[in-house]
DNA sequence: ATGATAACGAGACGTATTGTATCGTAATGC
DNA sequence: GCATTACGATACAATACGTCTCGTTATCAT
């Protein structure tokens, strides 16, 4: 009680400093609850979930979340950063690492519900900065696969020097980003061959067709 | 009290049919509510939006509200419809369409804030199939735009005959839908012209650069 | 062993929000 | 002027968040 308050807001996922004894917290129980929680993201959405279910389904209790995460948010960030991402592709052609890596990139999509999860999380980012910095290098880590395969493009000489090459990474997902957020679908595999080649060789008539 | 209950839970923004006496409903009151609702969606997003304060903001009761929508969302929905859309562009030039319209339609996003707004209903769709069918239109209305432009340049002949005009008009709206909710930032109308080059032309080098 | 310490599951609690219901009042039609 | 319906205000039950307190249990230091 003559003790300070923690003003540490933002990070109880660690004992508190002064602990090396009592009970340690369970391994077991912690990584419960990230299961739990990512598995009702999945089914109920962001708005749907609740602390009490997720206590539930982990079967512990509601302390024990509270204990680890100073609030709901936080703990949603962390579960969603345990998805998996994909593997790079180096093939040395610009079109293949594209295609492939696109390929692996929607399934990783799909396979992990990622693409009911994430644009949840994004719509509550314009209103919430420190969701909008947790989230950050989850959508970096998504993104630099295709800088780095234009950077070695570039490197080979197959693409212009003055390609903007974020802006090309961000035109090869585009088309993914628009149906995922805008249209609600769901991206199919099938999308990835004509949007390579649709963005390779642009939507213009060329003289050579 | 016999009277059967109303189950039409999906619109009550008209009056119940067999009202054709009593006091009107305040049409002053209905904007005051659906100005305060985009306010209050634009200042404190959607998940801060609470119908308290959007009565109190519009000077109304609740019972106002609910007398009108029958729950938050299609309240927010009918508000977010309410925002202007962009006017189209035929200049004859598949280049200059896109571009000034593409320009118009980022205007449009960011002097309405739907560009933090859309987000959070985005994200709110995949698990609830209502709120999915309310946003449809409001997502084809920004699409329609440039499919049409890629019809008309079909037709004269600037586009090859196989290209996918849906999947041009996603690639060209593409990295602004990438920027907007993966990286959660505020898309710049000097993003335009690189956009509509490198979609039109293709990230390849081209043999007569 | 034994005691100090902290996490454990369970759940009560205060605050806030949603959506309903009920006031007395005000506006419109017959 | 009377029936009818909307009005603003507010009380209400249900639900969720986040805090707190139970009695219990696991680990460390002695």
């Amino acid at each position: 009680m003559a003790q300070p308050e923690r003003d540490d807001k933002t990070d109880r996922s660690a004992p508190p400093p002064s602990a090396s004894t009592g009970r340690p917290r369970s391994e077991e129980a912690h990584q419960a609850i990230l299961d739990a929680t990512l598995e009702l993201l999945i089914e109920v959405g962001f708005s749907g979930l609740t602390v009490e279910g997720v206590a539930q389904r982990a079967g512990v209790g509601k302390a024990t979340i509270y204990r680890r995460w100073p609030s709901k948010l936080p703990l949603i960030v962390e579960a969603f950063g345990e998805l998996p991402g994909f593997e790079e592709v180096d093939s040395g052609s610009l079109e293949v690492d594209l295609k492939e890596t696109l390929k692996r990139y929607l399934e990783a999509f799909n396979a992990t519900s990622l693409g009911a999860v994430f644009p949840s999380l994004a719509g509550e980012r314009a209103h919430n900065p420190e969701l909008s910095k947790l989230l950050e290098p989850v959508a970096r880590s998504r993104r630099e696969p295709f800088v780095r395969i234009f950077e070695r493009a570039r490197e080979r000489g197959e693409i212009a020097d003055d390609v903007d090459i974020g802006l090309a990474a961000d035109l090869v997902v585009g088309p993914i980003s628009v149906t995922l957020f805008f249209r609600g679908g769901t991206p199919s595999p099938r999308m990835v061959g004509p949007i390579v080649d649709l963005a390779l060789h642009g939507i213009l008539r060329r003289r050579d067709d």
